[in-house]
RNA sequence: GCCUCUCUAGCUCAAUGGUAGAGCAGUGGACUUUUAAUCCAUUGGUUCUGGGUUCGAGCCCCAGGGGAGGCACCA
């Protein structure tokens, strides 16, 4: 003893683990129940064996297992040897003969373990099996008379043994909190969490694909910032150390993005990890994903064409259909979708025909007459935008390209070529929630300067979402950009339509929580 | 930031202001075709925290904490 390296580890005694002496222990509370399942270790060990093995050989995942042997007549029996991994989720003993549920990643599948084809000491072992303990089984395959598959095991290895029991079998963990705090055990128990996070897989996978055969190149840029830029939003702020430098983290990834145009790189994407420092609702998390793309010697059209390809060619490889349940009515999201400027929303919604052209006091009136409140600084085309989001965003249920942003609101967007008070800007709406942005580029580096110039202005007047001024990407811009067209889709959101939840907090895995206690 | 709701055993939930209970999980026992296995027995509580009212508080009141929903915020 000592010698050992893993002596400190292996000997840690159950008292040490709970701070309760054996020796007062009684009933099955939760310290109670760790204590018993650490003394099993004890006496693994005991005996020589090894709780926590290193590895495990598997010959087939559990849909594999089933995918091979799913039609097997009720009753057979079988020579086909497998070697399969799972946790074990329920357990049925009768006497000499132990039925247990084990699920891996794929699938679940009963095992039906006899005491006559494993032997008497290892059928000791899987009687004090606890659910949620991992092992490894070698065994055939066979099916019981009433036809559940099952592996017979003629060896199961514990791979990991659980100390803290699972939440219960049949009603799941529903307790919010616990399930956010603890994903892992909503993620072991709880079948929707799994689909959910599967959902967002194939999304983003299913993204990846697209745009690879669309010739993008996935890229990563800077998360520390040294400006604020590209949205308009609070940003959470930090600081390097070494260099003495306060930093932002990156509320958008456009800038940087557009930067490599320049260099270019002709058609980019990334799919970033964004971070603003707003309010947190069913709609929004801290920290939340984008996916943002440039395309060279595109406009907003390329650009609102391949988001619909994005997003319907998701859907069919997350869902396998582009029907989805919104508000209780089925949605074929199924492209073309119909594109409408934002000002004949405001227009219809406010019962008055608007434009940003228009006197700053008339659109005042306008908004007032609707209940919109106003900021002193906003100009017409900003509660243009606030009665749209009034009146008409809710609405929306269908997908929907929402056009002609006013310039006001759209510093990085190329104005429009038939009107001079919009710009060439599209966002996307679905379920009454923005789901994507994008627009024809402003590559015009002195027409940039000046709305930079006018962003300055409203930050340095109080706005604590404005943007500053660029200089480098400024700089950058003087190189020459050639047209581009840009897109940012929100992953999270869109995840959340795919999934059919109401909250963002359903597909992050670990969303962003108060501490505990 | 504001409003409403919520917090009881490891999990899911009960409990007129009057002895804190059930199911699952756990423990002991029976059972070689179960599948939410079943049957018998049984352990387990800082009722989120701190005050207060009351003869008596899980329950009523006040303050605080966590969470959820809504509003506000939010390109």
């Amino acid at each position: 003893m000592g010698r050992d390296p893993r002596d400190r580890y292996c000997q840690a005694s159950v008292s040490e683990h709970t701070n309760v002496d054996n020796s007062e222990l009684s009933g099955s509370g939760l310290i109670a129940e760790k204590t018993r399942r650490l003394a099993l270790l004890d006496e693994m060990r005991d005996q020589g064996r090894n709780p926590y093995p290193y590895r495990f050989d598997r010959t087939h995942t559990l849909d594999e297992v089933r995918s091979t042997w799913g039609d097997l007549e009720p009753g057979a029996e079988t020579d086909a040897r497998v070697s399969v991994a799972g946790r074990v989720m329920r357990k049925r003993d009768s006497g000499k003969l132990v039925f247990a549920t084990i699920r891996d990643r794929s699938d679940d599948i009963q095992l039906f373990i006899s005491k006559a084809v494993v032997g008497d000491d290892e059928f000791a072992a899987v009687k004090a099996l606890d659910l949620g303990d991992w092992v490894g089984v070698e065994g055939t395959m066979m099916t019981t008379r009433k036809g559940e598959l099952s592996v017979k095991p003629e060896r199961v290895t514990l791979l990991s043994k659980a100390i803290r029991p699972m939440p219960d079998k049949w009603h799941g963990l529903s307790d919010v909190d616990t399930r956010f705090r603890q994903r892992y055990a909503d993620l072991i128990i709880n079948e929707q969490a799994r689909r959910n996070f599967e959902i967002r897989h194939e999304t983003v996978a299913s993204f990846r694909r697209t745009l690879a055969s669309h010739g993008f190149i996935e890229v990563e840029t800077p998360v520390l910032h040294p400006e604020v830029g590209g949205a308009h939003a609070r940003p959470f702020t930090t600081h390097h150390n070494t260099l003495d430098m306060h930093l932002y983290l990156r509320i958008a990834v456009e800038l940087y993005l557009k930067r490599l145009i320049v260099g270019g790189m002709e058609r980019v994407y990334e799919i970033a990890r964004t971070f603003r420092n707003e309010g947190i609702s069913t709609r929004h998390n801290p920290e939340f994903t984008m996916m943002e793309l440039y395309q060279a010697f595109g406009d907003w059209n390329d650009v609102m064409d391949i988001t619909e390809e994005l997003i319907t060619t998701a859907a069919h490889d997350a869902l396998g259909t582009t029907v989805v349940s919104i508000r209780g009515e089925q949605v074929d999201l199924a492209k073309p979708w119909p594109r409408k400027r934002m000002i004949d929303y405001a227009s219809e919604g406010a019962g008055v025909a608007l434009h940003p052209s228009m006197p700053l006091t008339d659109v005042r009136k306008i908004a007032a007459d609707h209940d919109v409140f106003v900021e002193d600084r906003w100009g017409s085309g900003k509660i243009i935008e606030e009665i749209f989001e009034k009146t008409s965003e809710n609405d929306i249920v269908r997908p929907t390209f929402v056009t002609g942003h006013p310039v006001e609101i759209s510093p990085l967007a190329r104005v429009d070529r038939n009107d001079s008070f919009l710009t060439e800007r599209f966002e996307l709406f679905v379920n009454g929630r923005e789901l994507a942005n994008g627009y024809s580029e402003l590559n015009d580096p002195v027409e940039q300067r000046a709305r930079f110039e006018e962003e300055q202005a409203a930050k340095d007047a109080g706005d604590p979402e404005a943007g500053s001024l660029d200089e480098d990407y400024l700089r950058a811009l003087e190189y020459g950009m050639p047209p581009t067209g840009g897109l940012g889709i929100g992953i999270d959101r869109l995840a959340m339509l795919f999934a059919g939840v109401d909250s963002i907090k359903e597909v992050i895995l670990f969303p962003t929580l108060r501490p505990e206690q």
